[in-house]
DNA sequence: GCGGTTACATAGCCTGGCTATGTATATTGG
DNA sequence: CCAATATACATAGCCAGGCTATGTAACCGC
């Protein structure tokens, strides 16, 4: 016997998360081309990170960013040498770096998020009302989604 | 007089669309650690668009996924070597490359589509069916967003 | 049919990923 | 208390994916 069935674009779990990626990636890639932050996606949310929880190791910030930690040496380089971050030791365990955001780093967090909106507020505007306001609701939902499992 | 402005995390604008760069860039950052989908996301998304728009010339593939022509080409020769995409002249214009899904480019596509899922999978499992609902609009509003412009 | 334009390819560079490995510091067991 | 092991980060070396500048072949317009 045939069970009659919606099928929307999203229908199907698998349908649900590969439209998500493709249009978020979509998304992710316009903003690289067309916002000038003057960094990369990954720096840009481990700056993120350093602002909002403070401090933390290169290790840590690798598994969170989900990199390996020798990107994440890396990637601390270049914003180090940039003046966004410095390491400092940590009190009691000398194989510890503890990565800081400076004052120079929340500026440039700051000019990377206005970039990256004067990107959006076009196409936002676009929108209706209604799609604005579920966005924003979606973006907690996508924060909810995206929640450290320990993995 | 000071008028009462109720501000959520998104409240302004700006708070929006950089909530929503940083948790999307998250989500794709995410999958490509973590999904073998054996191609990059851009590679993806080529594919994702050759197979629902058909063959297609590289200029407007670079534009259409907001990259470089030169960077296009390039992807396009990593394409054609792996089999997922094949060159072919343009009737009546000879400068004309256009570029074209394989069977097995297809088989690719549907494969990532896979491991792309089941890197999400136990994640939307963990919210509500009201927040996978939410999910579902979502990629239909960021797919209004993301929108050609012809900008 | 020559001059400009268009479409793609090539060359050369940099960043951002990766794995494998090195080095210094902690930690632990005997 | 010291040797062995484990841990934290750095270094080395690779490749893909982005960019600009430039080359080459085909088209178009006068």
């Amino acid at each position: 016997m045939y069970i009659g069935r919606v099928e929307t674009l999203t229908g199907t779990t698998e349908e649900l998360a590969a439209e998500l990626i493709l249009q978020s990636g979509r998304l992710i890639r316009l903003v690289a081309a067309q916002a000038s932050t003057g960094m990369s996606s990954t720096q840009a949310r481990t700056l993120a990170r350093l602002e909002e929880s403070g401090p933390a190791r290169v290790t840590d910030l690798a598994a969170a960013e989900h990199v390996a930690q020798p990107t994440m040496t890396a990637l601390v380089d270049r914003m180090e040498r940039a003046g966004y971050v410095r390491r400092q030791p940590h009190p009691g365990d000398g194989r510890v770096v503890l990565v800081a955001i400076t004052a120079a780093g929340r500026q440039q967090r700051a000019r990377g998020r206005h970039a990256m909106a004067d990107v959006l507020a076009p196409r936002l505007g676009r929108l209706s009302p209604e799609q604005r306001e579920q966005l924003r609701r979606h973006a907690e939902v996508l924060a909810d989604l995206m929640e450290d499992t320990g993995n």
